[in-house]
DNA sequence: GATGAATGAGTGTTCATTCAT
DNA sequence: CATGAATGAACACTCATTCAT
């Protein structure tokens, strides 16, 4: 199941919403099958007859929602632009439009990428590598280093700027956390990315 | 118990020795204070004699440790020091030194800086922003502005330059998982934590 | 099905070995029918259009079983035999080389032979009892019982030879379990047939 | 727990009954832990507290019981006889009267004997052979050689006899599975017993 | 203070069987 | 004929917490 992203039926769907948001609120170990299935309105067995375990279900999943987000983020991103701050302005923007319309979805990644629980960390390492390798990376290997001014370490800058936005968004999500999706103001969010742009285009670039 | 330092029964130190190692190893959830007696070599009874919970043991065990761990930091930083480069070599020094004495310690702090179950999450922030706010902000809130170029966010540069080093904490980590305390190049990554300090020296610092 | 032998079709020939490896393997309980479809590669429909229950599926197979089993067993038994002791190297000769050829078969058989659970058990015993009835005790009540010395129950004295045969070949079945079946010696345990014979002639016959 | 038969709390016995009777009824596998907490009137959470895995209490509660049996079998046996008849005559009137006192430790025993469950099969093995390296072969080993007749192989012979009044014993398991004890015909059991007996010695000895 | 026996709801998982397609 | 999705009760086992001793 999700190999082909034949998620055709019904039922498919409602497990995928269910198990997504289940396991978005509550991370791999706290979320109960019970609970998984009660919210998808199935039965016990079906689950255990479509994924033969939990971890295999959350590894599906986890699996199936990367190669969705990323095929998103790919299909509106312009592939030539090769400035980094341009690069992750619009995924942050294309991020932020994704958490309105799936915030489950959004969420359960974001935790994913932190998962501790040993039965699935090793299998999320292998499938971020895997799609790193395949696809992300991608993005910041092309960047334009001649932008950068003399004497700077570009991949070190890279790794600033990244975890700047890495650290960035975390305090968002700490901050969004006991907010509604309707009351979180996109507007300030964005000047705040501009302005941690600005200052590090400043510092950077030439 | 803790509230004021008063561990000095043997008993109690094997408590907090067992606990720390315990919830370090499988984070709040999967640490069953079944492991925990065992690896004290206390009974069940005791446990819950001195902490009625394990939610009480876990909060109590985090404030003793950060505290312990501000303090050792305090002790042997200069607090008259107002660059923020020379303030974060010094406190990576000490940690470091510290993960090699008292590994679990630092693994248990760590881990609980990102810990996401739902019965001590907020206990941990709130301890943690008490001890911010009493202790820990004031080392960057003394920091020199005047070391900074003209026209930078001086606060929004401490930020990045914080989350740059978080970052890179991060991802030391998770290299480091798989070795052994003794395997680890001290040399190497104090390098690399200089490269960085140079780089964000050469482009916020006048 | 089964009933009149009419085993013709390639896919109830998967379903019969499967059935026979799995159950041979497992014993009833443990048996699992999932397990069958997917050794013969077939739906879980068919099998339960085939057979009502596992434990018809079960009983089939016993019954199916044991009789090919006595048919090839009498269609190579010289029927005029009288001798106790010709017929049971005989029949251990033909079941050496049924294991050779079919070792589910046989495993499948004996593991029946002690088959406690209690769906089933009733059903084997009067399946055996038919059998017996119609045609393996012909074999032994038709011994020649002038052979034996004077004043020997010579009934007692064909159970006391039953059972010796049956405890030397669980004896075998225990040490034969770990081997795979080109490792086993077959001159050696001859051999072991034969002292037993000859002890028995010589204290049971004239 | 059972390691030095300190069984002198309430609780445990009614465990070891209720674990015995349950056991001896269903086999390993069909046994659910649930029935024995039922029987034994205790919580689910005590079983586990005692004996960490299904498997350790099947385990334990064998060996315990062949202990507890052997040393029933060796209190009552004279061990300077040393005709195998008479060894065996009076096991078998041991092993009767145990039954009627404890017919599920009997049956507990006689069916471990042949329990096939692959979690548990060679713990039993082992117990097995413990057991009879200590001191239940000793039983056969010192058998006086000079009773059998010239030329006949003893060891053989004694297999046989071994092999005839296990054989014996099955039978009566069988035809006894459906009476109440009480409905046990012993003297009818004794005399047949006596009959194999005199064959083989009329057959085996001088 | 100190022990560890005791609880019972909760966990992930299995399974023979049915039935709409 | 044939499929495999669907069921739900049952399984072994875990766990934080309590309490009689």
């Amino acid at each position: 199941m999700f190999e082909s992203l034949n998620i055709d039926t019904e039922k498919e769907t409602r497990i995928i919403n269910a198990a997504t948001k289940v396991f978005a609120e509550n991370g791999y170990q706290r979320a109960s099958t019970n609970a998984i299935v009660k919210e998808a309105g199935i039965s016990k067995g079906i689950l255990f007859h479509y994924f033969k375990s939990k971890k295999e279900l959350y590894l599906s999943l986890y699996e199936y929602l990367s190669d969705m987000f990323a095929e998103k983020i790919y299909e509106r991103l312009d592939l030539e632009e090769r400035d980094i701050f341009e690069i992750i302005r619009k995924v942050s923007l294309i991020k932020f439009e994704m958490f309105s319309t799936y915030p489950d979805l959004i969420n359960f990644l974001n935790r994913a990428f932190h998962e501790e629980a040993p039965e699935v960390k090793d299998g999320i390492e292998k499938i971020k590598a895997s799609l790193t390798d395949s696809s992300f990376i991608k993005l910041f290997s092309n960047i334009d280093a001649t932008k950068f001014r003399e004497g700077i370490d570009v991949e070190k800058a890279i790794q600033i700027i990244y975890w700047t936005f890495e650290g960035f968004a975390n305090q968002q999500q700490v901050r969004v956390r006991t907010m509604s999706v309707a009351d979180i103001d996109k507007e300030e969010i964005l000047a705040e990315i501009n302005s941690y742009t600005e200052l590090l285009k400043k510092s950077f670039y030439k």
